[in-house]
DNA sequence: CTGTATCGCTACGCTCCCGTAGCGAACGAG
DNA sequence: CTCGTTCGCTACGGGAGCGTAGCGATACAG
């Protein structure tokens, strides 16, 4: 936006944070319905007029709030695919279990719907978290431990779109042993065979949490 | 809810039919915030007051509405399961993406997070959803179609879960080649290779809508 | 035909939120 | 130290929406 990295005041910066902060702690809390400039000013601290000095509207805020909680998931890479992306995903469904990234995102499915920037947004924080894992399955496939013809588009679908579906649509419960046999259907197929780790279905999490 | 089927007065069933048709109407065209009772009593024709005779408030009204668009998505009953499930998931592709559904769900999701009856609604509209996908997997393993040991929770979660994460995460297009696709890979490496039909990769929709 | 349920209408008090304006005080930059 | 920016505060007019109350008119049931 601003040319380079100019010097900002840190008054604004400070003030900025804190309105994002509070932004995003209301529409965790009360949904979309709960974001209002007035409620922002009154928890934040933060005059009403200033929130309205560096946003155009609830809008605008809402935008800046979702990309601002963009929450990147941790990959690792180690030798053992499945490992690895089993890893991702039980860290993609902790934050969206617990994090403050779940609330935040329903308000943002709401949205979306209507407004065009806040789908924008939802397009690049999607794209730009599943990147690790996208990276990590190409390495795989240069490696070898997935074939050349492998979809990958298709099979980070399978890899994530379930873990959305439960949290929000079906609305069960995401256990660590579902997400454990989610990857393991997905990648288990494609893998080559490796000898020492036959991957039987079930494994990875607690031996399957009964609720 | 009321003993048995009892004759319910015309006068009240018709304004409920109105008052749900224009509260979905509503839903998705503006969001949740667009749900109020006096848009809905603008809009309907039926009065304020009324409404409140049969809604105690905006959120049972948003729960009637989610549940009386149930949606069910019809299910093929053909000796070709591959068939048979792509076109399901097709069909509810198309509901998602151009039909009053979508629209809807946006707002459920928003709503079910710190509404429990609207999450309840949810989770019976999402498992009834399903249903028919379930039924049809499960007459496959009986008919030797697919291995006795699949995981059919996993199963349906791949084949549903990836596009319901397109349609309102990613928010990239669900194109019917992507849908086939999908359902290609969750089902080939389990289905016994039938003689006849390769299911090659890309294959089943038009060659690739462009946009 | 008669009684009852439901309707639409109007009006009310209340709360919340919007977005803007003008002010003096406080803070950071040079 | 001085200047310019940003701040917090107060106030305002206006618009929506809530949920309730009371009214006569009307459509259904027996």
């Amino acid at each position: 936006m601003s040319p380079a990295t100019e010097h900002e005041d840190p008054r604004r910066a400070k003030s900025r944070a804190r309105v994002l902060a509070t932004a995003a702690d209301l529409l965790r809390e009360e949904g979309l319905a709960g974001l209002t400039i007035e409620a922002v000013a009154a928890r934040s601290g933060v005059a009403k007029t200033t929130i309205y000095r560096q946003f155009n509207d609830r809008e605008a805020l809402h935008v800046a709030a979702v990309e601002a909680v963009s929450c990147p998931v941790e990959m690792g890479a180690t030798d053992d695919l499945l490992a690895d992306v089993t890893a991702y995903c039980q860290g993609l469904a902790a934050k969206l279990r617990d994090g403050e990234f779940g609330g935040l995102l329903s308000t943002a499915v709401d949205g979306s719907e209507r407004s065009a920037s806040l789908s924008a947004a939802m397009r690049e924080v999607s794209a730009g978290r599943r990147r690790a894992l996208q990276q990590r399955l190409k390495a795989a496939i240069a490696a070898g431990e997935l074939p050349a013809g492998t979809d990958l588009e298709v099979l980070t679908s399978h890899l994530v779109g379930p873990i959305f579906y439960r949290r929000f649509f079906s609305r069960e419960p995401i256990t660590a042993a579902f997400v454990a046999r989610n990857v393991a259907v997905a990648l288990t197929p494609l893998a080559s065979r490796s000898p020492a780790r036959p991957v039987s279905r079930g494994s990875g999490g607690p031996p399957r949490s009964p609720r």
